[in-house]
DNA sequence: GCCCAAGTGGACACTACTGTCCGTTTCGGT
DNA sequence: ACCGAAACGGACAGTAGTGTCCACTTGGGC
């Protein structure tokens, strides 16, 4: 089903083009305006009219779909590039935060998005290039045992939370990585036996 | 300055139900739809008119204030009531989970807006607020050493991002506890080495 | 019980964003 | 170089939310 060759009646050139120049802005006008940014705004930012972007994304849920693919592609290139190895899942969680988040920082936020068929079709993808890496820390004891896969996709979900700018100067680089280093380690001291007492 | 006591021109009785109806509307407002909800959502469910509204809080920033000024309250009184307990910084951060969390959740959301001068004056009472309680908590040894208030802002704004429902049925209250008991003892074994190897 | 100031809420004009339509431009095969 | 199809983007009408105005209602001092 998927095996036709002549499935292509051949893309043009400039369309090619203007569909890469849209996915880009719309990083940029995301990053910076949030997910909510009015879609005549990522056209103007990417120098094209407001039917050329409708003409290749329906909706602001494809548009970020195509977005968080291209990251996606990028993150299962670095898992399949490390194996099998056990500290494989932290690599991917630190590489999020090392190559510059606002894109990524999307994945959480839209993964629970309710009315969004384009991302509910990555779902699956997420889950996949998670769960083994996750497993094998596991294994090899280098996050605690009872960390699940819904646990995980809750801390991108609070790594994203740190992305808004919050006036103070710092970069989102440095705020990322502290966030991590926070979540990573906790907030007691490795030794000390407090604990969260919540109820009694 | 603030002792004049001649200064209220005595506010009506129906007036100030209205102002408290306001207020508990756009609190589950806020809650269920996000704080971008159409203000005249808010009027609507508190069943006055959206110039009602509008008198008693020009903006939804000075709304929200009003909102926070409340939980703030509540939790000044928990600290005072704890006093110098060095695990009163810990109670502060499971009270807020404990007793839903919707509006305590604008804290870190609304602190960082930037156009928000009703927000901006709260600010200095976060600080009050937070800073002994941490403070002590560090002296005993209940939190690591290098822990600042910003950090603390920042866990803060993580807690809130669980907040937003991902349909998987989990109640808030379940994740907004499962968050914090990651963060406080983080994604590492108690015992293990394991770091962040952000950079070599 | 009366009266006026305080308070109310529906109506209105305004703005921002959305999504589509259509005359014009550009690509690429011949 | 030419031509048809593909793609473009400005224009347009529709919709949702905002903030204000004003004729009417209500509380509470006298």
């Amino acid at each position: 089903m998927t095996s036709l060759p002549e499935k292509k009646p051949a893309r043009r050139r400039d369309a090619e083009e203007n569909r890469a120049r849209i996915v880009a802005a719309a990083r940029e006008v995301y990053a910076s305006a949030g997910f909510d940014a009015p879609f005549d705004a990522i056209a103007r930012h990417a120098g094209v009219g407001r039917a050329t972007l409708y003409r290749n994304f329906p909706d602001r849920f494809a548009l970020g779909a195509a977005i968080i693919e291209d990251d996606l592609a990028a993150l299962e290139a670095i898992a399949r590039k490390h194996g099998d190895r056990p500290d494989t899942f932290m690599t991917l969680l630190t590489g999020m935060v090392e190559r510059h988040t606002e894109a990524h920082a999307l994945v959480p936020v839209l993964l629970r998005e309710p009315g969004a068929p384009a991302l509910q079709a990555l779902v699956p993808r997420v889950t996949r290039l998670l769960t083994a890496p996750l497993e094998r820390a596991r294994a090899a004891g280098l996050v605690r045992a009872d960390l699940t896969l819904t646990d995980v996709i809750d801390v991108l979900a609070m790594l994203a939370a740190v992305l808004a700018d919050d006036g103070s100067g710092r970069s989102r680089h440095g705020r990322m990585a502290r966030a991590l280093e926070l979540l990573v380690h906790g907030l007691v001291p490795r030794a000390a036996g407090a604990r969260v007492t919540s109820r009694r």
